[in-house]
Formats: structure tokens, sequence, C-alpha cells
DNA sequence: CAAAATGTTCAAAATATATTGAACATTTTA
DNA sequence: TAAAATGTTCAATATATTTTGAACATTTTG
């Protein structure tokens, strides 16, 4: 159930005398967005759900999920049609999947509009998911434990419980590099 | 640097006679909040920031960071004036972390309020996030799996490809399954 | 080169999420 | 039992994020 929200009408409507953008480009049928098939609408469901449980909005679930269920690959007019998504959300969305790998791009010969297809590579996916979004936290971990040393007083009565913590913390920086290569390899088997 | 934003004050004021709850409660000392040490305010940014990488609230970032970096338990009152939060906000993000098992409860004897310490041990803290927020969404896969499975119509011309998507979504909870108690196991060596 | 096609950006609007604080519920004390 | 202490809840508000769409930039076609 893509779309339930959405804002149903325009203000400038049937005044303007130029076509819409949708109306113009694209499939050679105009106005009807082809519908979704019962597949494709249950994997859109699926994917706002698992994208939603990374918290991240319901538009890069929709484009991936129809990405996924399509066998043909998609331009940025097909999504933004089939998902009836503003223009914005569609760029920005296929742009972010693009970026995480989650996305490829296809070019058709002769035709002039890019084209999308999902990756399904779970190693692919789990990589560029932790390279763009866990990675760089953890780049930082050496310098936040450095900040986090030196504000601790030695003198203070506190100071031997603070280094305490602050091996804590150590080490859980070192679970972390040893566990998410381990799971990358392991994607790579799936 | 908690609290950037806040209330800084409130409308009722000086006219009130019986005395705010904050300035009743807790503490013998009352009105000035002991401040926090440089300690506590890094730790306290260093944990919103790492809560705020899994999508958590600042809220919760800021209770966990000054648990942990404080040696005494401390009590819903402790964590409210300290970290200037309201009311509602402590009393919920110690719910919620407790309800995590990030938060452990201490009971002081001859004090009434419940105090509150740090579970720093990676292994509860791994397998209660992973319990709360991933395992609920790897238990509905079986059941999305059917109900995508029979979104299929046999006898159309996709079938093919859309069994083959199916197939790959079901590797991917497979690699789950063997991924996560993978994780919980390693958790328990740090 | 001008017009059309395609893609991107970003300020404003819509939506979602977090926070506040006062009312309420419960327990303890005297 | 009444008053005080403690904790929770939730409607209203504040804040943050997402979405929209029209303006803009760029490329291609004729």
């Amino acid at each position: 159930m893509p779309r339930v929200k959405g804002t149903p009408f325009t203000k400038g409507g049937s005044l303007s005398v130029k076509r819409s953008r949708a109306a113009r480009g694209g499939d050679l049928q105009v106005s009807p967005p082809p519908p979704l098939s019962s597949f494709q609408l249950e994997s859109v469901a699926l994917f706002i759900h698992v994208f939603g449980a990374l918290s991240l909005p319901r538009s890069i679930g929709e484009i991936y999920g129809l990405l996924f269920s399509t066998p043909e690959p998609l331009s940025l007019d097909d999504v933004q049609t089939r998902l009836q998504l503003s223009r914005g959300s569609a760029s920005e969305g296929l742009r972010w999947l693009r970026s995480l790998g989650a996305v490829n791009q296809v070019y058709l010969p002769g035709i002039r509009k890019e084209h999308f297809t999902a990756e399904t590579s779970l190693r692919k996916l789990a990589s560029g998911y932790l390279r763009d979004r866990i990675d760089p936290h953890l780049e930082n971990g050496p310098n936040r434990l450095r900040v986090l040393e030196s504000s601790i007083d030695p003198a203070s009565p506190s100071a031997h419980f603070e280094k305490s913590r602050l091996g804590q913390i150590s080490g859980w920086y070192k679970f972390f590099a040893k566990v998410l290569p381990l799971i990358k390899a392991l994607a790579g088997k799936f």
C-alpha cells in the first residue's frame, strides 16, 4: 500500500496550458500510471518495512521495493509515475540508493533516460550500508577516545573509575573492528 | 554539550507557593543542579552521538551517558536535575533503557527512590538491542515470505522472475539467522 | 542555435517524532 | 487516614525529518 497520504490536488491544476512533466514524458501511454502487480505491491510494502527498521524514509523503501520486484530497468520517470512520488523524492531517493550501491545504473542502447535496477547481492548491500552508515562512526572512534581520555583529571578521586570506563569503550571499538569484517565475509556467501 | 535548546523559563514562576518538584526532592542541597564533570560532559556527548547513529532520541543518549560516567547510582530526580530534562523524558527514557537492559535498577537500603546504573557488558547491551529492535522483524519473516509468495500468479509471464526474487529474500533471512547468534556469541568476549 | 528532454536542488509545506509538564496513580510515612 | 513522596501517562507543543514542486542546470536533438 504505497502512498496512503499524499496531496490529492494542486492549486495550479487545469489552468496551466503546458502539459505536466509526468504527462509529457516516458512511456508511450500517457495518463494512467501502470498499476502495480500484487507482487510489486507486496514487495513495496515489505521494503518499506525493512528500510523503516533502519529508520530510513518510506520513499527509499518504496523505490527499492519497486525496482526489486520489476524485471525491467526503470527510469526516474517510471519510478515517479508508478509510485506517485514527487520528482524530488524520486531523484534523491534514487541517488541515495545508488550511492549506497543498492541500485545499479543500466545504460540501454539508444535510450536517453538513465535506467535502474535493484542490486540484490547481500554482500554489496551489506558492505554499502556498513561503509556509508557505520564505518564513519568507527573511524572517529580513536579521536573520541582521546578526547574522552583527556577529560579525565588524574588528581580527581573518580579518575580510577573514569579510566575503567574508558577501557570499556575501547573494548567496544575492538569488538566492532573484529565483527564487521566477519559480517562482510559471511554476507559474501549469501 | 547537553541541552542547548530547552525552555529556560516557565510561566507559573514565582507566584506558586508550593515548591517545585525539583526544588523539593532528592539531594540535600536544593537549587543549583550539580554541574557535570568534564568526563561526564564528554561522555554524554559521546553517547548522544552513538545513540544518534542508531536513530535513537537525544534524551536516551544523554541519560545513558550520564549513568555511564557516574560511579554512584542515580535516581530519576538526579537524572532529571543534572541533565535538565523534563520529568516525562527522564521517566520514559529510563524505562526504555531499562527494558533494553542497558540500565540496571539498584535498591539502596533505606532509600525510597529507585536508583539506576549503566549496564556496560557488551553482551547484555547487544543482546538487548537485538532482541528488542531486530529479532521482532526477523520473526515476522516467514509470514512475510508466505504473503509474498502467495502474491505470485503462477500463470503470469513474470512468475519465474518473481520466484527467483523470493528465493533471494529467503536467502537474506538465512544470513541473519546465521549471523545474529554469532554476534551475540562474540559480544560475550568483550 | 533554440527547443525539448532529462536530471538536480532547495525553500516551503507536510508529516513524523520527541519533549514538556501538569494531572493522575500508587506507595509510603506519620 | 491524610499528607507527602515517588513514578507514570498523555495531550499539547516543540523540534526534526521528509516530501513536494517549481526553478534551475545540463545535455541532446533537430
